[in-house]
This record gives structure tokens, sequence and C-alpha cells, in this order.
DNA sequence: CGACCGGTTGAGGTGACTCAATGGTCGTGG
DNA sequence: CCACGACCATTGAGTCACCTCAACCGGTCG
């Protein structure tokens, strides 16, 4: 059942926006491959990163709150995705326990995860921020079967900064003291972890 | 249905701990009166506050992630509120189709307070961050129906500090400034607010 | 070749933190 | 009734991390 309502096989390229906040909520999506990022525009005109989206990852979460979707979500890269739309969605709900249980799972993870960032912003440093950025990124990516260790950065420095509460010129700075110290090796946005233990004890806890 | 699974009418004294941190999560919280934290604990033992908990508001929702909670949540007041049982909610959840929305509205609700958050942590400055804790918080009371201008905080300096990413000694001093402007009367935990379109302004985009 | 975009690096300013002292309020006990 | 201590909050002085502004570098595309 589940398998007939999903519509496979979608694609954009990157910089398309998949959907719009203050649109109504039509479809859950999941990300396939590519990466996409999520974010929200403040009053002034500025853009608010909220997360970034990596394959099998779901977008559209948010749009529970109130039947209309409350982030922005464009491609950074080529994307595939496939998409639910709610109707179904609300049908199988009906139906499938499991898949009742699986989606109030992913929600509360989104919430888990949102937390945990909470924690790194009021808790952390720059330095501390940007190493826990990385670390979980690098844990992302081997969930998804990718290298944990050599792996490019799909945003640039300023997505990252907004992400993380700081300004891309102290990202640029922190890649670089990771690299003085043989922690990194950085080149544009490619990244290879040389001391992923370095990473994560600044990223959760020994700072 | 519903009114039948509900427990009612529990109680508990300030201080006491509602629900901890990896305990099975084997029911859902609605307060009904008082206040609560919900923190998490550090590796290092600090604790890092979440969010401050109201009358109407629930408790427990990240426990759906995994089936455990994944914060503490304890009193800062007397408080009263009742609970429903997973085993119960699931039940219900087969059957009730407004109920489902209703749970994933609520999840959708915690999600979209985080990003707010997030957003404010990320871009405010400490005077922003106090302005807009005081106006949401003002907002969360006048919903339920209780004064916006009129209240007592609850909470300490401290819990406040580390719910906004801040020292107890910086929200002093921007409840002191805040004061010294004539945007609020300030009497230790007891709150007047006399421009309440300041602190949204600064709360809230025109910084 | 020149313009542009994203990224790096440097110099200087400042907002928030740290450390430390003072003040207020409440509950307890003399 | 007052003295005392515990706890919370306020205020001040000095430091430091990050921001701001600005110059520079290296690709890429016309």
């Amino acid at each position: 059942m589940l398998e007939a309502a999903v519509e496979r096989g979608r694609q954009v390229l990157p910089g398309v926006t998949l959907v719009r906040a203050g649109e109504p909520m039509a479809a859950l999506f999941v990300v396939r491959s590519g990466s996409a990022k999520r974010y929200s525009v403040t009053l002034e005109g500025t853009e608010q990163v909220h997360g970034f989206i990596l394959p099998g990852e779901a977008v559209g979460l948010e749009g529970f709150a109130g039947g209309r979707y409350l982030c922005e979500v464009s491609a950074l890269e080529a994307l595939h995705y496939c998409r639910v739309p709610m109707r179904k969605l609300e049908q199988l709900l009906e139906r499938l326990p499991g898949l009742r249980r699986e989606i109030l799972r992913l929600l509360g993870q989104a919430l888990d995860e949102a937390q945990r960032l909470h924690g790194e912003l009021a808790q952390r440093d720059a330095r501390g921020r940007v190493a826990h950025f990385l670390a979980d990124l690098s844990e992302r990516l081997a969930r998804r079967g990718l290298s944990p260790t050599e792996f490019r950065l799909s945003m640039n420095r300023a997505d990252i900064a907004s992400h993380l509460g700081l300004t891309l010129e102290t990202i640029s700075r922190a890649l670089s003291a990771f690299k003085r110290e043989g922690w990194l090796r950085v080149r544009a946005r490619d990244i290879s972890v040389l001391r992923p233990e370095a990473l994560a004890a600044l990223g959760s806890g020994c700072a």
C-alpha cells in the first residue's frame, strides 16, 4: 500500500525550491540523493538556515503544525526525491499502525535534532560549533554508507555560518585552525577528516 | 473515549521531576496549572534548559523519537497535570482521526517553536533574546487568559540564561536596561510590562 | 583578459563572559 | 524581635572571542 502511494523518481536542479513557507502542505518528501537546505526568511529579508537535508531524510515535517509549510527547502545539488501526497498519507495512517509509529518517530527525531542544536548554540563557542557540525555531517553520511572522512560540502560558508549563528569569516577561520592543527585537510569545499576523535571531542563535551 | 483515557487531577510540588531522560515513554502529559522547565544534562553535568512549560502545554513529545523521554521535566511551581498512558493513546489513535491530526499538530508546533528559538539564538544579541523571551512568555500567558503585562517569573535568572545561551549576569543587565528605559518594571521575579511594543520590536525584527 | 564569486586572512572594535563584591529577601533559631 | 545564613539578584571592572570592515587570492565564465 505504501509503495503504491509513493510518487517516485522526481528530480530537480541545484537552486530549485522544493517547498515554500506558507504553501499548503500538499505532500511529505523524502530525499533520495543530493542535498538541500532548509531555511526561513526573516522580516528583514535575511535567510536563517535551519538545517541541511541529506539522502534518506524527510522534508516538510513542520507543516503538520498548521497544514502549511513553515520553511523553504531548496536543492544545493542535483537532487532526486519522492513524495507522498497528504491525502494518501492520511488514508494510510488510518490503516497502518506501523506507519503511524514511523511518522511519529520521524517527528520526534526532528525535535531531538532541534534540541541538540539548541544545546550547541547555547553552550559551545565557534570552534566547538564547527567541530560539531562536521562530526554530525560525517556521522549522517556514514549512516547512508558514504565516507565519513572524505566528503564535499554542498553548502557555502555563509549557509554554515547562518546555521551555526556565526559569520562566514569565523567559519573560515575555524576550518583553517583545524587544518593548521592537522585535524582536517580543507580545499575549498572538499574536506578530509584526519582526526575524527579530535573533532568529536571538541564537538560534544570535553571542550 | 478520550475523556475516559485521561488520568486527571495529579499534582506535584515545586522541584519534583515529572519525567526523566532515558525513561521509557509511558505517558503523554498536559500541564493544567503551574509551570515546569524542560532540560537535559550534558556530559559535563551542566543543565541545558530547552524550554518552559505553561498551563495547557504538553510534556514528553520528544519521546516519540525512540520510545524514551529525552529531557527531564521538573516543576517550577506547584503543578497540576493530567496524563494519557501510551497504551491507551495508541488505541485511541487507531480510532480517532481527529486525535491523530491533533497529535501531529502538537509535534509540528513543537518543531516550529524549536526553529524559532534557533533563529533567535543565531541572529539576536543578548537584549534581543531577553526581549523576545518576555514577549513570547507574555503572549503564551495571554493565550491562557492570564495577564500579558503583569506576571511573575517562575524560573530563576540562571534558567533563563541557560535557555537563551547567555549568563545570568547578562540577563540581569538586560532587565535592568529595560527598566532604565521605562519598558518594564522589575522587582525580583515580578514583571510589569509598560511598553509591550518596544519589547516586541526588539524581539522580532527591527533591532 | 577582466569581472565575478566564493573563500581566506588581517586589524581593530565591542558585546558578552569572568570574577568579584554588594544588596535583598526569606526562613530559621536564638 | 532581631541575628544569622542561604539563596538569588544586581552591579562593576577587566578580558577575550567573535564581529565588522577591508584587502587579497584563486578559480570560472564570459
